[in-house]
DNA sequence: AACTATTTATAAGA
DNA sequence: TTCTTATAAATAGTT
């Protein structure tokens, strides 16, 4: 499509290569775009551009992402990546603690990229059709936006519903002591009450819960919670 | 291209869809292949097809693999994934577990959104007013429906909050008395805390504590919590 | 970055 | 389904 027939050669003049990588770039994405909406259906598309600096273009179809295509791809073809092998052993909590910690402040920096580009800075005018679209987009992100919200607030209740769950234990442990008194006492194991979860982030916080391995040291000192 | 125009919405009659979708598909797996060849670069293509046996069609550059595009879409978008099976260790935390893999998938959800309103196939556009104007009215109506859930969310919140300190000041409580007596201490099988978090449900209420009853055998009346 | 002559892709019809 | 064909889209070469 232009002006003569293309060989399907890779291109060896730079100049019109990088051009035509360019072009050529636009109308797949375009086009993969294009067979998500029109048919429904999930897809993704990865081109890396070589030159320059190694940049990335991807589309992948709405309501859906990339960690849930290469899911669908692995178990389809029954392929499993193993990228970056980690071992969930010993220290399988305080990654876990990493790990959700990297994920809150790389959500919160996505909420606020979706604010900006919600919000101010799109030029132009449009027509009535793109505007529908746009309030669809906008719909979308925006709810996507809220949906956080809405996750972080679970999961702060999430927290303090296990927190309570672990004073009341705790409770009862000691109650139980209580009641057992001038009955001979040993030290204990407290197993596994390591709480996983980190302070909920946005409101106040709850103090830090690790001392509650501490409950090995009975009766010296029980953590304070 | 074809006979008239095509507009850009889920083509619902299942028949043409189909043979939509299967004409687009070629072309664009076949269109991936030009690119890649014509530019010598990188890129993978994945499509699913959701009707009939979920079929899965992908095409990736020659001299390259589906993993190495992985690796390097890692690389740069300095996001990882984890899909390799999960040792179910000991103190494996299912619901810590279970909430990372729900805050991965948002955030690639959220990803995706800002990448696709980043990309420069936007075809969109609008003036800053008209834009702010319509998000208001847009965050107008579906905050509504968001901020009675966000209520509701931190109204139990602030319960379990409150919950949190009586159980505190009980505790202390108990402890205080228990180094009173500065007495010795008995073998006791700590109590197994619960590592499961309780449903996060939205109208639901605190589990019923059984272990509560245990109030009753302590001598003095301590608050019921 | 725009422009157009052509080639390609493909929607609808057979 | 597959083929045909009229037309819409993409784009190679040019400016």
């Amino acid at each position: 499509m232009g002006r003569g027939r293309t060989e399907m050669k890779r291109i060896h003049n730079d100049v019109s290569r990088r051009a035509t990588f360019g072009k050529r770039r636009r109308g797949l994405l375009k086009k993969a775009g294009e067979l998500a909406v029109l048919c429904g259906v999930d897809l993704g598309l990865l081109v890396f551009d070589d030159g320059g600096a190694g940049k990335l273009f991807d589309y992948c179809s709405p309501s859906t992402s990339w960690s849930e295509l290469i899911e669908r791809y692995e178990s389809i073809t029954n392929h499993k990546f193993q990228f970056q092998f980690q071992f969930q052993g010993i220290d399988h909590d305080d990654d876990d603690q990493q790990q959700l910690a990297d994920l809150r402040r790389e959500r919160d920096r996505l909420e606020a990229s979706v604010r900006r580009q919600t919000g101010e800075d799109l030029p132009f005018a449009a027509t009535a059709a793109e505007l529908d679209d746009l309030e669809q987009r906008l719909e979308c992100v925006l709810g996507e936006v809220r949906e956080m919200k809405d996750k972080l607030l679970e999961q702060q209740l999430d927290e303090s519903y296990h927190k309570v769950r672990i004073l009341q234990d705790q409770n009862s442990f000691l109650r139980r002591l209580m009641g057992q008194e001038g009955q001979q006492c040993a030290a204990v194991e407290a197993s596994a009450v390591a709480p996983k979860l980190p302070a909920p982030a946005l409101g106040g916080s709850f103090p830090e819960e690790e001392e509650l391995t501490a409950l090995r040291l009975w009766p010296r000192q029980l953590p304070d919670v």
